[in-house]
This record gives structure tokens, sequence and C-alpha cells, in this order.
DNA sequence: CCATGTGAACAAATTCACAGCA
DNA sequence: TGCTGTGAATTTGTTCACATGG
């Protein structure tokens, strides 16, 4: 590794896409793959697997290539997956609580621990074994369960209060989907996905 | 506009943005807009702003600023949503139906007009008005409602399958959820969208 | 040998700075 | 004057090509 420099934001979506080729190789039994058959395999290049990885440190065998169990564990670990990550949910509407059951099918490093909504027929509904609480709960139970990250899954027009009231119960990073550009509050890791964007993004490649 | 070049990914991912930003200041009644209140207002940067839309022709009054009902109607053109996209959904799990009453909740472009399943248990099913057909029926319901969109919300391992059969049966562009990188058929523009990776995103930023 | 890791060359995207027009 | 639209400068990202080492 060569000091723990910036990674921009295309490398590090890169880094995530490699893992799931990882993945796909290692279940059809392959143990070493070099970045060229990687590239081939799933429309990557070659060099820019290379210098991505390169990035953290010497993870190939010069004239081998990658072992892909060993890789995939340090993409894993670089991607903090080997830790666990217990989220809360706020807003479980159809987004929201598809999101939970989501999340809580894959046993993997995000794992819904408690959410809530302020919708009295949601209150006291479980949705796939997780309590829904009313809202005014949150910061106890940020508190009480130690989530590190909250899903932001309300309308539009409640986000940017929702997202303050994360931000001040001690949430540390925040994933929302609400189509709303959110104002910043503190230096909290904050990724935004609207899904909305990918259609009108669809829409013009069709037009 | 200056002959149609290619737009990057990262122009088009914008001006969605751009698009989202106008409606919330239409909401707010503001009718002109300079790329510098624009930029401060939504943290993005101005001399951007003006670049991305200067490839599609003068939208803006020198001295003065953007129109912002113009501009967003220009926009919304140029993103083809001024035209209807009938959106088949194919899986009607957790995610497939979450998107079933999300489209179907606004009343914009993409509308869904069709679901298949291969579930016996959600065969038969209406969801936000939607009937949940086999999968066997998927090309005839693409040929009845002239679909255009295809949705993918299907395990990982079923995706390759059904992408081919959203492609043989004519669809026009592809919006995958499936975590799976699909292999092309022809020339269909395909959006994947995979949650993990936005999840993974933040895991990396937390670590 | 063969494939990695990397500097150097190239390409793309962003920012700057200002001419030109309402 | 004030803000757009745009070439030029800069930064960032990608590809190339090869020296290096298992």
């Amino acid at each position: 590794m060569k000091g723990d420099r910036h990674v921009s934001p295309l490398t590090l979506h890169r880094l995530s896409i490699y893992l799931r080729c990882l993945r796909s190789l290692s279940g059809e039994g392959v143990t070493t793959v070099s970045s060229q058959t990687m590239a081939e395999s799933f429309e990557l290049s070659a060099s820019q697997i290379r210098k991505d990885l390169a990035q953290f440190g010497e993870f190939g065998i010069r004239g081998v290539g990658y072992d892909v169990d060993q890789l995939s564990t340090r993409l894993q670990s670089l991607l903090g997956l080997d830790r666990h990550h217990p989220t809360v949910v706020v807003g479980t509407g159809n987004l929201g609580s598809a999101l939970i059951r989501f999340l809580n099918a894959q046993k993997a490093a995000f794992s819904v621990v408690g959410a809530v909504d302020n919708d009295q027929d949601k209150i006291g509904v479980s949705i796939a074994g997780v309590l829904v609480r009313p809202a005014e709960d949150l910061a106890e139970i940020v508190a009480e369960t130690s989530a590190e990250v909250g899903v932001l899954t309300v309308p539009s027009q409640a986000a940017q209060a929702n997202y303050d009231a994360l931000v001040a119960a001690g949430i540390r990073a925040v994933m929302n989907f609400a189509p709303i550009r959110l104002r910043r509050a503190g230096q909290i890791p904050t990724r935004s996905v609207d899904l909305r964007i990918f259609f009108e993004e669809l829409g013009f490649l069709l037009a």
C-alpha cells in the first residue's frame, strides 16, 4: 500500500464490481485469475483492474495472476464488509420494507436492527423480524443498537428533517433514497440513490 | 445545439439532477435562476452547469440566467420524459412490487403496464392495479402493451435468462436490479443498478 | 516465460477566465 | 452591469508499454 491516498468514487465503485466478479469466479471453483481473463469475462479493462488494485497494495503474483479468494477477502476488508454495520431504516413504506427484507435476507455486513415510521398503521408491525417503532424513538434506537448506518426511505418533504434527526442521534453514515438533495450536517458520509434518476437516464437513451 | 455529440454518462446523470433542482425551485415559486445561484443552493459547480447545458443549445439569457420552467421543460424533453414509456416488471418480489407501486404512484413517463413472475403464489395477484401473469406470457404482454422498458427484479441466477427473454420479446431498454453483470444481447440500452454496491461504497467510507 | 505493477502518453472531464450579449 | 457560453488551462482518469520479479 502506498500511503492511503484519496480514492476516487469511480475506483471505489469498481472495487465493488471486482468483488462481485471474484465471488462469481469463486462460485465456479476458479482459484486464480489474471487481470486479462477477468477483463475479458466481465467486460472490464485489464490495466484498469491492475491500477485500481495497485493503489491498495501488491495483491498479485507476477506470471500467475491473483488468488481469487485472497483478493476477495482483501477487497471485503477494504470495503469494511468484514465488520458488522448495524443499520436503522427510517420510513417503512414500499421501498423501506423491501430494503429491510433485502438486507436481512442476505447475511451480510449491513443488517437492519431497527426501523421507525410515523404512520400509526405501521407502528408495531414486524418486517423480516424488525419491529417498526414510532419516529420519536429514533435516537433511543440508535443508542440501544449502536446503529452505524441510517437508511432514509421517507417522502421527500420529510427527508431533510429525518436526516438531521439521524445525524443528531449520532449515526455514522446515511444512505438516502429520498429524491432530494440533502443539505449535509457535519462530516457524516452520505450516499444518495435516486431511483428516478436511473429511469430518466434510460429515457434519454430511448430518445 | 451543436451537432448531437456523444453525451457522457456523467453529464447525463447531472441533467437529471438539474431537473430535480429546477422542479424544487419551481415549487418554491422561483421563475429565474442563474448558474451561480443554482450551484450555491445545491452544491454544484456553476461552470459545469453552463457547460452541460450548452451542449444542447443556448437556454440562458445573458445577464439574467435561466427561465426555470422553460429549462425544466427542455430537460424533460431531452430525457424523453414528455413521452410515455410503457414498462413491464419481471419478478414481483420485494423490490419488484415496491417498484411497481413506486412507478405507478407518480404519474410519470414510466408506468408499469404489466408484470410477470414464475411463482404460483404471486400469479393472479394485483399490485397497484397491475395483474401479475406467468413468466411464459412475457412476449405476449410486451406485444399487447407495446412495452418499451423492462425492469428486471429476479434473483441473480434467473437474471440472464430473463434478460434474454426481454430482448427476444422486443423490449427497447432494460433496467436491471439483479446483482449480476449481464451479457448484452444486441444494442439494447441497459442500465444496471446494484443496491448492494451502494451499501458497499458506504462501508468503505465508514472504514 | 508470463502477468504484475508502474511511469509515461494520452484522453476526458472540470475549472478558469473572459469575450460578448441582454 | 451581470450572467451566459466557450476556448484555454488544469486536473483527473484511462490506456499503453515495458521493466521487474516470481
